[in-house]
DNA sequence: ACCTGAACACCGTTCAAGT
DNA sequence: ACCTGAACACCGTTCAAGT
C-alpha cells in the first residue's frame, strides 16, 4: 500500500549535463565523478552510460555549454574594438572555468567544440583589412593568448586582486597584438 | 647462504624524477602512477613518499626539469629576433610535453617552476626600447600564446603534418605580437 | 633513516540481470 | 528501452610495523 515510487523524470543528456555543470561549479572538474553524478541525479551511476558514452564525452558537452556563454559583440563595432571586447569576454569565461577549458585543450574531442565561436573573430579581423591568409593565424594567436593567460589564473591564490591584475596584464598584451595586426594590415596595403 | 640482497642504490629525488620522466615520455602524464613508478624503480610505491611529499610535487619537479631544456638564444642577437627564437624553442618543448605543461598550468605549485626562464625574455623586450612597465605584460602575452598554441597540438591527430602547420600558424601570430611590441615601443619614444 | 605491506576510500567502465 | 548491482582493474595516500 505504499504509493508507487514517484515516476521519476527519465534521464536525458540535458539533465545529465546540467548536473555535471553544477558539480563542476561546486567542486571543480577534479571533483566530478560518475558516481557523484549518479548521486546528484538520484540514479545508479551506470544509468548515465545509457545516454553518454563516457566521461570524456560528458566533459566535452559541459565545455561546449560553457563556451557558448561568451556573447559576441555587435558587428557594427570597429574591428579592433570588437576583437578586444571579444577576447576579454572570452577571458572572463575561460578564467571562471579554467579547469574545464584545460580539459578542453588536452582532449581532441572536447577541444573541437570550443573552436566554433572563432569564426566571428576571423571575420572581425578581416574587417581590419588583414590579408585573407593571415586572418586565421591572427585569430588563433588571440585565442591562444586568452587560453594561456586565463589558465595562468590557476597558478594563483584565490585572491581576486591577483586575478584582476592578470586580467589587466592580459589587456595590455592584447593591445600589443591588436596593434601588431593593424601594423601588418597597413604594410600589406 | 644466499648472497646478501644486492645493496641497491638508495632512492633519491633525482632517480625518482628520472624514472617519472621516463614513464611520462612513454605513457603520458595520465600513465604515471605512484604504483607504476614504484615498479619502475623496483621499490615499494610507498618508498617514494619518503623523498617526495606527493604526486603533485613530483609533477612539479618533472615540469621544472623539462622546461629547463629550452636553451636561451645569444644575448648578442637583435631583440626581436631573440624573442622570436626563444618563443619558438619554448613552443617546441611545450608541444613535445604538452600534458606536462598542462599540469603545470593547472597547478599552483607546478606552475611556479615554469616562470623562472621568463626573466631573460623580459630583458630582451626591454632591449627593444619598451617602457619598463610594459615589458612584463608583453613577456606574459608571449608565454601565454606559446602555452595556448602548443597545447592546441593536443587537439589534433598525431599526424605531424598538422603539428608543423600549427607551428607555422604560431610563427605568423608571433610575428604580429613582435610587430605590435615594436609599434608600442616606437610610439612611447 | 629508510623501506614495506596492509588498508582506506576512492576511481571509470564492463557485463549480466532485472523491469 | 532504460536502469541496476556486482565486479574488475585500477587510483593516491595513511599508518603501523619492520630493518
Amino acid at each position: 500500500m505504499t504509493p508507487p515510487p514517484a515516476p521519476r523524470e527519465p534521464l536525458d543528456v540535458d539533465r545529465i549535463v546540467d548536473a555535471a555543470c553544477t558539480i563542476i561549479e561546486r567542486d571543480g572538474v577534479a571533483g566530478l565523478s560518475m558516481r557523484k553524478l549518479g548521486r546528484e541525479l538520484a540514479v545508479d551511476p551506470m544509468a548515465i552510460y545509457h545516454h553518454v558514452p563516457n566521461k570524456t564525452a560528458l566533459l566535452a558537452l559541459a565545455t561546449a555549454r560553457t563556451v557558448a556563454n561568451v556573447d559576441v559583440p555587435d558587428t557594427a563595432t570597429e574591428w579592433d574594438e570588437w576583437v578586444r571586447l571579444w577576447a576579454l569576454r572570452y577571458w572572463d569565461i575561460a578564467a571562471d572555468n579554467r579547469d574545464l577549458i584545460l580539459v578542453g585543450l588536452s582532449d581532441r574531442e572536447v577541444g573541437a567544440g570550443g573552436l566554433a565561436s572563432a569564426t566571428e573573430l576571423i571575420e572581425a579581423i578581416a574587417r581590419g583589412g588583414v590579408p585573407d591568409e593571415l586572418c586565421e593565424p591572427y585569430a588563433f594567436v588571440i585565442v591562444d593568448a586568452v587560453h594561456g593567460s586565463s589558465l595562468a589564473v590557476a597558478a594563483l591564490d584565490e585572491r581576486s586582486a591577483d586575478r584582476a591584475h592578470l586580467r589587466r596584464l592580459f589587456e595590455i598584451g592584447l593591445d600589443a597584438i591588436v596593434a601588431g595586426i593593424a601594423t601588418r594590415a597597413a604594410s600589406a596595403r
